[in-house]
DNA sequence: AACTATTATTGAACGTGTTCAAAAAACCGT
DNA sequence: ACGGTTTTTTGAACACGTTCAATAATAGTT
């Protein structure tokens, strides 16, 4: 491994630990910097901006997401069962990081940002994120018309599921529970409806929308 | 007019000028002071944050959406004419603040802030927005089972519309006026399948997501 | 009018993210 | 081993958001 490459990962690790301990902002570029050895300017030729580290995190989640999907993997014949039981242990393995995901996303969300769930630079963590629903789902789904869309579909709503999870600051997370529940439910439903033929019109549809999400995988 | 009142309107006036004019991040508060004709430390009397006078454009993108939707009105019997009309209006409204919105879009999505859109400090600006969706679409939509949820749904809608446009960097903005023809048929068909004895079952799904944004009105 | 309490205003100072010119180290062909 | 080129590292300097103790203005009371 080069010095380099030794250097940067030092750099991340020491970021990582700091914000899951101190939080984002709490955090300086100079504490970064003294954990991993380097000085504060050395920190910025490796990564140009603060925001940047967030990137990180992100790995972290998804690798949470991934060891999730296979512990608590539900084989029942019910998507709703089966979705629920996913979403419920995503949520349980990323609760730890609920505080700094609070302020993390903000930079996750802007626009410009390579760290933006659409951006180029997260394609490949959102095209392996996309292939555990996949894998978890792939027998549910194999048979239905939209089956190609489905994946995406789901992805993104695990994404609006993270982000409820994010606005919820009770303390037992029951409103994010509850959502769970009943948007599983809701969801499910729409998808085993959609394959009658009264919806054979909203297919094309829920394609065009999507397709912009499917580009390059 | 108090004088501490006419001070606070001078720099929220200063703000948003400037932030119009320069951008939210190159304007800096020492701007905003000067122009507003007050010291730095003056500004942070009236606004604990920068971030707190983003509240101004908030006003004024809603201020746009009721004036667009009075100018084009559209009375179709169709739901889906009807919300793509009034969807485009307001985009075309709110598009010379496109840019200005990209940079804003990180402060409003921050959980803890006043400014988020669920926060209880927007309550007052979320209620009104969602009755200027009561009154275009209330003909259409009274006679719905679901017809007290409505109006929060294509609130949530239209907030949605907003994302995918902020998301947008193309020029003519084509992929978002693809994105609201595309969603306001699928939205419009949903709404009128719901209708339907078949979707019985969803209604109380649907409202009990809804329910947590219908609080307090 | 005078005195007190509250409100409004000031600008210097601090910590932070970020930039940059310069120095050091590593690399490479000869 | 040497000279030149590129990569890596450094820390001082800058601009910005924010804080705060001090001062001025205003309002309220006697």
């Amino acid at each position: 491994m080069k010095k380099a490459q030794r250097t940067k990962a030092k750099i991340e690790q020491a970021a990582f630990l700091l914000f899951a301990k101190r939080g984002f902002h709490a955090t300086t570029m100079r504490h970064i910097a003294q954990a991993a050895g380097v000085s504060l300017g050395n920190a910025y030729y490796y990564f140009p901006a603060k925001d940047d580290l967030v990137f990180v995190f992100y790995e972290n989640m998804f690798a949470l997401q991934l060891q999730a999907s296979k512990r608590n993997a539900s084989r029942s014949g019910k998507l709703q069962v089966r979705l629920q039981t996913f979403l419920n242990g995503y949520l349980d393995a990323i609760e730890p990081y609920h505080e700094l995901a609070r302020e993390v996303v903000t930079v996750a969300v802007h626009p410009g940002s390579a760290l933006n769930p659409f951006s180029k630079q997260s394609r490949q963590l959102r095209s392996a994120s996309k292939e555990i629903f996949s894998e978890v789902f792939g027998d549910l789904i194999a048979d239905h018309p939209l089956a190609d869309c489905l994946p995406t579909l789901l992805w993104l709503f695990h994404l609006g599921v993270t982000l409820r999870w994010i606005y919820d600051d009770s303390e037992g997370r029951k409103p994010t529970i509850k959502f769970v529940q009943h948007s599983t439910t809701l969801v499910s439903k729409l998808i085993q409806f959609s394959r009658l033929p009264l919806f054979g019109g909203t297919h094309k549809l829920a394609r065009n929308l999507l397709k912009p999400l499917m580009r390059h995988e």
